[in-house]
DNA sequence: TTCGGTTCCTGTACATCGTACAGGAATAGA
DNA sequence: TCTATTCCTGTACGATGTACAGGAACCGAA
């Protein structure tokens, strides 16, 4: 149906192969490396899987694009990687690679909003990602060991105890993740003009007068709010909407702590 | 290398189609039809799909593994459902049917802890379903409209204007879906037991003596903690942390409105 | 300089998946 | 009794993840 241009079963052309740079042996140490296209290495499997799926989604990505973007057999890239599950764990890992906060842990509530925002900001430049966060999270070690150490100090200093440390470390992490996974969440990806015209009719249909909260908010909801909206956090951000979160999860873990 | 037991190539067998129940005709129409597993219905095909994903995860589920359930060819399915995705859709709808709170919304703080108590609820009878919430709740009929309209009417009730009540909202539901999401996203599931056993060790040796919060705390954290943990929340729920996470919510928006 | 081992990739193969499409049998309505 | 509709059977296709068996380039020791 579609008829995509097929490229030739051997995945890297004659072409390529033989306009390789410096007209050098195609083969090269891992470290010996310097053209820095050619010569696969796990840092550039990653780096590429993250690109396409930043540009492609989640539904589009495939071991066997991945292959095709970096002109190897499909298979080679399990040399570096363990399966498709492991890669993808990676590349959340590499996404969530620089969210420490620069501040210091000791004013914990300005330490805690920076967290929360700059978990934010990685979303926001790798929307795609969205749905693995809670799915990587579970255990997995994307997110620096000494990265969880300053959070629990941020923790002791705004004053929990042993007792109640543990909860307000998941409430962070929970608080983290949470908005940004939904905020970003992918649209159906078959036929999006026509679905968010669906959307957007049933959303104004929803406010009728048997509902007047609903109704009377429906300007400043529609396309604004969770379930309201036919447009995800890259096309239509909800900034205020997560500062008001944030603000209200630091501000509740005041109270939580005395 | 699993060699699963095949079942045949036609999904109906000749044994349970003679052994129909009182050996009637296997045709029926839809709304005469008494025995229950013959006939096809778009809540019979959504029923079932719950039911296998709650059963082998949802990385197991496919269109013809329910086919082969309800024994049907696997594309009878279509008749009833669009496709996969609507089909996941419709599971999550199912999940969540019942999830509307039964106090009085002008009691606002216990009305909205026993929205997000009861929205675990669902997520602890079929976890499985935890990695297609934030997908499907973006802009999915998922949540009852009459549900939004309460919730706003909470809100209202809580004292917050035209100005701040969509961030309330926003937050109720980010709240809501955030840490129940993570709670029970699910573990790899090739080799879970060594997984376990690695992920414990991992978890161990964080608390070197150069993270003295990590390491002091590890007794509390490991395996109660998002990210130093090795089961979800379905063998190992996070009970006391979820309660915690909800006072923090509901005072927070007790601060946020003033 | 030769040679055996290691590294990293090519190439083949297979089971499985979602779903498009063409009918065909039973039923309902005229 | 005839026709249209409903709901399913049956076939088919392209795509996917990954197991497996080599094979070519490089390294270090002889």
């Amino acid at each position: 149906m579609t008829a995509v241009p097929r490229r030739r079963a051997t995945p890297r052309s004659k072409a390529s192969r033989s306009a390789s740079p410096r007209g050098e042996a195609h083969r090269q140490t891992a470290d010996s490396r310097s053209t820095g296209d050619a010569g696969l290495t796990r840092e550039r499997v990653v780096a590429e899987a993250l690109a396409r799926i930043d540009e492609d989604g989640l539904a589009a990505f495939s071991l066997r694009e991945l292959a095709r973007r970096l002109d190897v057999y499909p298979t080679a890239i399990y040399w570096h990687v363990p399966g498709r599950n492991a890669l993808l764990a990676a590349v959340v890992a590499m996404a969530l690679r620089d969210i420490r906060p620069r501040g210091d842990p000791r004013d914990w509530q300005a330490w805690i909003a920076e967290l929360l925002h700059g978990f934010r900001g990685a979303m926001r430049a790798h929307p795609n990602i969205a749905p693995l966060i809670g799915a990587q999270l579970v255990s997995n070690a994307a997110i620096d060991a000494d990265l969880i150490e300053d959070i629990l100090g941020a923790l002791r200093h705004a004053g929990f105890g042993d007792e109640r440390i543990v909860g307000a470390y998941n409430t962070v992490i929970a608080a983290m993740s949470g908005f940004a996974t939904m905020e970003f969440a992918p649209l159906p990806q078959d036929e999006p003009v026509q679905w968010a015209q669906e959307q957007a009719r049933r959303v104004r249909e929803l406010g009728s007068s048997l509902r007047p909260n609903l109704s009377g908010l429906m300007d400043r909801l529609e396309n604004r709010a969770f379930i309201l909206r036919w447009q995800n956090g890259r096309s239509a951000p909800l900034d205020d909407s997560f500062a008001a979160y944030v603000d209200c999860v630091v501000q509740g873990m005041q109270q939580m702590v005395r």
